[in-house]
DNA sequence: GAGCATACCTACTCATGCGTAGGGTTACGC
DNA sequence: GCGTAACCCTACGCATGAGTAGGTATGCTC
């Protein structure tokens, strides 16, 4: 029944998508959905719930913290990307329908937080196993970009069934290590004249 | 009239925004929209059209071609930045509502390849300036993850009045570049085992 | 088999909001 | 002063779709 609710969601949109349909697509009718699911608001929770739960676990599965960061990134990484090619549905009704909404921007910022801190907590532990240090808001701002730039290639990838996530993981690898990389050995760029 | 479009747009979303609520923003009388830009989609498509302009021309402006890469993308992440947190309530809210709306996916395809042609051309002339050449999609899957990058900080930014833009983009600029200059330098990373 | 509960459906109410019809007002020509 | 034309308004028609009322079938208890 969820799952109806994902696949209707991501094809029409949440606007779009008619409680009628949904019904329709699971087999039962309306009144069945409200009295299972309640409200339209809080069936699309329901499955923006389940789904970032399921995409948190799949991360958190593969990402073994006693791994090096670069392999802890990476397999992080691959298993996001995986997820998202394997639940493009879920991915669209996640990041694309919560986003524009704003009822539900709330839920989506504290699903992103626990991203960040995540990633955060990756780079620091990477950082501190060489002795260095550096500053909470700087881990912050640079968690952010990857984790922008990771869900940016997200929507790239649901857009194209005919791309691999496994290739995506690569390209995304390459962008953020490369990056990171650098940033853990202490290597900075300026601006020019500064 | 357009600003009022953008405005109710941004504040309400595609669908939470009423015509009379534009209508009334802009001081005018409901059918005098009708009148003069059609129907609510041409009205969102003319407000998407004209924010994407601007801010491409901002970019392509500030990013002058003669310059080197790394000046260049220096340039054009200020302006990006610059542009994005002075029109807080432009693109960044339309192109996210654009995104969840299945109706508009044919307009945003044609804005994507611009930004994506101004983007990923300035790695592109980088490329070809050391003799080298990469796939198109590979360009254009970089170009992803940088304006993603970009468009995630500039929401951390949003929420952080005390937050510098100017260091924010430096910071960005580490990222970015860091990463895109490696791989320039055709260093890639691979896979472990692969 | 009467009483009752569960599970489900058809068919409705009602609010919302897009798009428009038709009426008023001002300015100008004659 | 009267026609008329440009301009803008109020006030409505109408479709859509969320949420519900009230009915029907099946099964379970005594």
């Amino acid at each position: 029944m969820l799952d109806a609710g994902v696949r209707v969601f991501s094809r029409r949109g949440y606007h779009g998508a008619s409680m009628d349909e949904i019904a329709d697509e699971a087999g039962i009718s309306k009144p069945m959905v409200y009295a299972y699911l309640g409200t339209k608001e809080e069936l699309f929770v329901a499955c923006l719930h389940r789904e970032g739960t399921r995409m948190m676990e799949a991360i958190a599965g593969a990402a073994a913290p006693d791994l090096p960061a670069d392999e802890r990134l990476w397999r992080g990484l691959r298993a996001f990307f995986g997820f998202v090619g394997a639940h493009r549905d879920g991915w669209s009704v996640l990041y694309r329908q919560a986003r524009a909404e704003p009822l539900f921007t709330g839920e989506l910022t504290v699903m992103r937080a626990r991203m960040v801190e995540v990633v955060a907590g990756m780079l620091d532990h990477a950082l501190r196993a060489e002795g260095r240090e550096v500053a909470e808001t700087e881990l912050e701002v640079v968690a952010y970009a990857l984790v922008g730039a990771t869900e940016s290639l997200a929507d790239w990838l649901a857009d194209r069934p005919e791309a691999d996530p496994e290739k995506t993981a690569t390209r995304m690898m390459n962008v953020a290590w490369l990056g990171a990389g650098q940033l853990l050995q202490g290597i900075t760029w300026r601006p020019p004249g500064g």
